[in-house]
DNA sequence: CTATACTCGGACAGAATGAGTCCGAGTAGC
DNA sequence: GCTACTCGGACTCATTCTGTCCGAGTATAG
């Protein structure tokens, strides 16, 4: 089980957004991360129909932040991206085979999807409980305070 | 991203082996299941490669626990079929593009990572607290006990 | 008002991983 | 010593993920 790297590129430009009023466009993005910006695109697509951030057309177009950095969660973010599924999918093997469960005493989840299930929630638990803001602020931390803000000015100058 | 299946099938066969204490052979656990013995298989394979069962050959060979049900845990077998790395891997984005951060800067994991990794934890916590005893027995509450002590006469018992 | 240049958006191939199958090596029993 | 049954690894096919491309739409500039 992997998950899917696009869940990394979408996470690092929801930081970048952060430092940015102004729409962002995608190959700007890309640049800046050195990674693909067709593949990117797609990551953004799927961030953008979540809601999570909001396009702009047009010449000086691009993507922006829909709402506050501290009301985004990794969650919201990972769910995007990588689905909302559930990893675990139970497809009842109790009720088949020479042993089978008949399908009326079924009436709660198999104990092994129970199971798989509640780790699933803890970890979507964890991920609620970070937001992009949290990780803006580590990224600050670590980098210095310099960083993003060279960013910004990268952002909004024309420079490429 | 999906957990393989086969993680269910290894869940639900290590659940059964808890009935018998003579080897069962992958076809009649696959059977009883009615899943594919060839790809169950493989399943089996990579639980006896993590040293959760031994498999024994020969005529009236199979495949038995290695240790007490109550000692197994489900993380044990996640980790046996699905791999032991992490799902969330980091590229280290941070060291590429225009604003790379030196290599001798990042001592510490990016907090994007971080945050990831923790939320993994959280799972394999989760998974880690619940045996295959555990389970068993919800299976004995939800089936009835009766269930698999019939499960029991019909692994050693040669109907198929 | 028109033309333009820049943006996103979805439709299109290639690669990697997982699912499923098969046959050969080895061992316990007769 | 032979047979029959078991596991073990090598092989093929399907699905998903990765990566790329071109067309639709819009704010800007003239």
């Amino acid at each position: 089980m992997k998950m899917s790297g696009g869940v990394e590129w979408a996470l690092h430009c929801c930081v970048v957004l952060t430092a940015s009023n102004t729409p962002v466009p995608a190959a700007k993005l890309a640049e800046l991360h050195d990674v693909s910006s067709s593949y990117l695109a797609k990551q953004l697509q799927s961030l953008a129909r979540a809601g999570l951030i909001h396009s702009v057309q047009g010449k000086s177009g691009g993507y922006v932040l829909t709402r506050a950095p501290g009301s985004i969660t990794l969650l919201d973010v990972v769910r995007a991206i990588d689905g909302p599924g559930p990893t675990f999918v139970c497809t009842e093997i109790r009720q088949r085979g020479p042993f089978a469960t008949p399908a009326d005493a079924c009436t709660t989840p198999c104990p092994v999807a129970r199971a798989m299930w509640a780790a699933e929630d803890a970890w979507r638990q964890a991920l609620a409980a970070v937001t992009i803001a949290d990780l803006a602020r580590d990224v600050d931390a670590n980098s210095g305070p310099e960083a993003l803000v060279g960013i910004q000015t990268w952002l909004t100058s024309g420079a490429g």
